[in-house]
DNA sequence: GATGAATGAGTCTTCATTCAT
DNA sequence: CATGAATGAAGACTCATTCAT
């Protein structure tokens, strides 16, 4: 294990401030358009000393995403076998709603990452991103079976929550050249749709 | 204007394969991460030679991004206001499916894009796609209205159809580490499940 | 405004040697015909550290002319309205001479740039330039018509004036190769021809 | 010696085409900074074709300067010894000016040449120019000393004329941008001024 | 004669990273 | 901790020239 020393208080303040500013940057632009340069400037930094804090680049853009990926899955995490499925599931679709909307920026870093083949990720989507999808897919496949909601694939129907709700940070530029909406109003009707559209679903057995 | 004499078959050849191969690497790693150097080699050409065929990296995907445009909307274009609704509906979310097996590489070029802020392409969105979206969700409006489907807000059905149908192009690797597939067998999955969904929604009323 | 904090030792003494560089190479070569690669190794710098100084090969060479130009239009400006005519103007044609023999380089970069049609400081010629010579052949046509010189047209005496010293400078391959003098001695005879010369007309009313 | 064929019409048409072209390329830009594609487009042909005619670049600079040394140096050689030597001299200015005046990239062309080093042309010039300037300097100096002018150096006197009249064209941007004149206009006022400082000149004695 | 196609050698510029202080 | 200075490697693009037809 990486002996890492108790950090000071000026310690934390800096790294929080290089990874706030590379999420911006490395989600606007992806990892290789983004530049240090940029990332310090943004974190109010010298490059160098922006290299004191992580050893590279690529450190900046791992530490973000492993920070990040815990967050990432606490909505399905927080689906619960015990609740009731229909609401269950329409909270989780909720939650990641929630996120997309107050956090778009980091699904673009992970759709960015994902889309050119999670070349830095891969190792964390098939051990605990799989693991914890495995597990809540078998509980969705529970309540299928106990009758509780209607037979659907349990796995299709993650992908489709984390595609519905991610494509309004994802897309955001192209939803909002359609829809032309002030600010965020428009994620309530998005709320409104999918709401109705999973709940159609789950009860159409 | 331009005028452009038409081309030899040495340079039909090699535009082509200069837009197979320019296709192949921006859609792995982004307009920024590509590499001419790259696209040459996987076009068999020089770097200089790629620019005897192109002006700039620009003008390439440029070119890559407007003759995929009018492919890229033709599952929507073919939705038939005089079809019948929910079969309509069904048929352009499987359309648009088989587009996503057959065309992820086209996919995650314009996921890449749009993800980015689609700095090079704001105005095809503004434009063209806009005014088909606007076309489309005007013909599912009427029959909501006229009480053929379930009511629901056209624009979010679209968004939802483009979302769960590219999600199974643009995050691939995330559906494979997590579906271990063979080959596409996944896909007939996804088809039935989003045939389910959207059966369910529409006939929800 | 850019804010341009004060310059280490360092960077003062790299700024002046890259200009130095700079002032021999684009001289001898014109703006197109340089190289970063001449001027960084003329300067003993590696080329993207010249590009630290720097941000571009425009930015050396519009650097170099805007500190050149004030030196450049001293000798006219030191024209003194109140001084006495002939003796003022000869003085001035002195001084200029003796520019092109000190300051052959600086002259040259000036008739580079000219000579291609002034791309890069028509802004110069325009604005300050221009502006002395209007005033100072204002003072020249008060002379004349107050009979303390020969009637004459200002402008075109102060073109002369500029075109018979220059020439020393920037033609000077071909003066030598007419003249093969040795080191600098037909300066004292162009002195000579040149105060004759314009003795001779300022007098001649 | 180069056995060279007898051109067909179409050759002497498109090495004319050629020259005319590259008189116009190389006058604007100097010789780096012309471009054999500039060049061909504006003589209407192929890069190809154009160096079926020329081997190289350099070639058609040569040719170019060649071609144009005899024109060039025509004025100075039509300077008559047995004519009246301020005639003569008057003369020989305002032919120079008229040189100027029509043939101004011409002029920019050597200008070009000789700023940079003459790298190109230096055997022209220590040899024929330099042997035609001896020359007529010889009889300049002859009838000073016969007391037909003023006594002064011929060589200084030759340079000061190149300079003046040359500095129309050399120069032209710069004394447009300074003067404002419509067309042509200020070459009048040019050869009044000459003629008064090159007559003060020469009767000074 | 003429041209479409191709390229090797530059040329400017960017950028992650290292060095010295 | 922090930064000014420096650089090697790469990347987009240019251009004189050659090749094949």
């Amino acid at each position: 294990m990486s002996q890492r020393r108790p950090r000071t208080r000026i310690q934390e303040k800096n790294r929080a401030a290089i990874l706030e500013a590379a999420l911006e940057v490395f989600s606007q632009t992806g990892f290789r358009g983004a530049t240090l340069d940029r990332i310090a400037r943004a974190a109010g930094l010298s490059k160098p000393n922006l290299l004191y804090y992580f050893p590279s680049k690529e450190a900046i853009h791992s530490a973000l995403l492993e920070e990040l990926l815990d967050n990432w899955l606490e909505p399905l995490r927080a689906l619960d076998a015990a609740g009731d499925p229909v609401e269950e599931i329409i909270a989780y679709v909720l939650r990641k709603l929630e996120m997309a909307r107050t956090m778009p920026r980091e699904s673009r870093l992970f759709a960015n990452e994902i889309v050119q083949g999670a070349p830095r990720i891969m190792g964390e989507i098939e051990g605990p991103l799989k693991a914890l999808v495995d597990e809540k897919a078998a509980v969705i496949a529970g309540w299928a079976e106990a009758g509780k909601i209607a037979p659907l694939d349990p796995y299709h129907l993650i992908f489709s929550i984390w595609a519905t709700t991610q494509h309004y940070a994802d897309f955001d530029v192209q939803v909002r050249a359609i829809l032309k909406p002030g600010g965020d109003a428009h994620f309530q009707g998005a709320a409104r749709f999918l709401k109705q559209l999973y709940c159609a679903v789950l009860r159409s057995g």
